[in-house]
DNA sequence: GTCTATATCAAGATAGAC
DNA sequence: GTCTATCTTGATATAGAC
């Protein structure tokens, strides 16, 4: 009986967690093999190299974006409402994660010196901003919701980075507070 | 007539920026050589270690901060003034640079991996929310004071990744702006 | 599809001449 | 203090057996 096949979703969920918590740099190829009970060289059978996995991580997180988290500003529901659904699933999913956030360390991290990963990174923060522009639109003029919104996307990114120096939670629970308290 | 020896201080100096725009393990000490004009092996004369290299990067940014940017706070003058003052040398030194903010950049990509720098990192940002804390008390309560200093910080480093993406200066003129309405 | 073995190269670091 | 040469390790990636 052969034990079950790992499919490229199983890795590219695993190598997420990898990349997450030692970044893209100081991630070796082996480290994602072992992460995933796969010896070295079975690895590349599923991804011809680090970048092009890379690539696909990114690529596979603006999917579920797309998919699960940016809709819920287009919900029927309140203003209020639609902006505790959208803060808590995107913590939930992207922020609060052991070693922070996919998106604020890459960012980081290449987004200066490596170009690739930019069209994608921005993409994510595009559909960020975007999402919650949406919701305070239902209450702010154009100019003032546009500003509201990276100004959101700026704090929480922020609270990811002094939660990794000063642990805990309140950061994020603080900059929830300071948008909710604008519904 | 032997050309100008180079210094430790101008070695730190230029080291700052290449890590800056190359992050920590995406920069090689061949890189850090050949900006300073040296051999590789020269720049082994200066230090024994790209980490214990880092580390005095770091080190030295915290002395400048204490001796000429964090001081600001304590200055006689409005507390409006000391805001703006601080906000403008700070953002000058430290974030508003090619390849964004070392202390931003390190942390986010260091902070969970490699847990060595991390007490530098966490004294810059002690005395970066102190410095604001400071300012904030003058027109503020304690609480609301330290709340202040850290979404200040939080929202331009959030800046500073956002910048990264998508250019100009408008996050940063945006997060000052919401800072000096409170004065 | 997974394994072992290996080629290739770059990076951190050292040795010793000048 | 700077250089060239070299050591050693680890990382990306490939080849070929099973």
């Amino acid at each position: 009986m052969p034990l079950k096949k790992i499919t490229k979703d199983e890795i590219l969920r695993i190598s997420l967690d990898v990349f997450r918590k030692n970044g893209y740099h100081h991630t070796a190829m082996s480290d994602l093999a072992r992460a995933c009970n796969l010896q070295k060289g079975s690895f590349y059978h599923y991804f011809d190299s680090k970048e092009l996995l890379m690539h696909a991580v990114l690529q596979n997180t603006l999917d579920n974006l797309k998919t699960n988290i940016f809709p819920i500003a287009d919900s029927a529901e309140p203003a209020r409402d639609r902006m505790e659904q959208l803060l808590k699933t995107f913590s939930k999913m992207m922020l609060m994660n052991e070693g922070g956030c996919i998106l604020g360390n890459t960012t980081m991290e290449t987004a200066y010196s490596i170009p690739e990963f930019k069209p994608t990174l921005q993409a994510i923060f595009d559909g960020w901003i975007a999402s919650l522009k949406k919701i305070y639109l239902g209450k702010f003029s154009e100019e003032t919701s546009q500003r509201m919104a990276e100004q959101t996307v700026m704090e929480f990114e922020g609270a990811v980075m002094l939660t990794k120096i000063y642990g805990g939670d309140r950061f994020f629970r603080d900059c929830y507070s300071r948008v909710m308290s604008r519904f």
